[in-house]
DNA sequence: CGGAATCCCATCCGATACTG
DNA sequence: CAGTATCGGATGGGATTCCG
């Protein structure tokens, strides 16, 4: 669409920076690793063991994203064997700060979505 | 939260409210249409010509998702031909203050976001 | 006008196996 | 330990067609 064209007021859907942050966060295990590494850095495996239900593919594949957008760190010790440390950086954790009024209202307004959607069903059904 | 098993602090793997939320918003087309209708409340083909890229089948899906989560409201005029109406419902209100936040923020901070992927993709590539 | 049904492709993600 | 490579099922979402 044209520079011009678009009808929302805060939201160019060309290059949008919400769709991009959301694209990133709304995945299935990015705020989940951030969550982690909020408390403290760890390593890979710790993480591992904190999000139990993570593949190694995913972690690596989602720790690197997070990397790659600056919202995390990553350093390399040399030791044997080798052992990588993942810490929050900055920019991820001023996300969590917008994220946190997310979390808390989607554990606010959970009772209320459950609500409707057993109300809608039930409509639907009857 | 979780009495027992979890290891994040707010944060329940299972039965998870965030995730539930966030596999919503975190969709192609949601935000878009909710950021539509906070303005006026509209038509099935007026919501279409407001995000013009979007199917007629993502947008009605997404909106029956929206009104069964208890966002958004139905209304259906049996005019002829009949006209139906949707519009933000309280829950949807009130999930846009915290999201507007989120908003706010990715458009504050995507400059940084881009340049940090700038520079990982660099280092990458030499 | 406001959908529902169908088809099909692209991406997501888990499981497994292998490597330095 | 900290990954990468490959496969295959599940899901997301676009295009098209049909219906009340």
């Amino acid at each position: 669409m044209s520079a011009t064209a678009s009808q929302h007021p805060d939201f160019d859907a060309s290059r949008c920076p919400v769709r991009d942050v959301l694209d990133q966060i709304g995945d299935k295990w990015t705020l989940l690793i951030l969550l982690t590494l909020v408390a403290t850095p760890a390593r890979f495996s710790a993480i591992q063991r904190a999000v139990p239900d993570i593949s190694k593919r995913m972690l690596s594949q989602t720790l690197r994203n997070l990397e790659r957008n600056g919202m995390i760190t990553r350093q390399v010790f040399a030791t044997k064997p080798p052992s990588v440390q993942y810490a929050m950086a900055p920019l991820g954790e001023a996300l969590l700060e917008p994220m946190s009024q997310l979390v808390k209202w989607a554990e606010d307004h959970h009772r209320h979505i459950r609500a409707a959607r057993e109300r809608f069903d039930q409509a639907d059904a009857g």
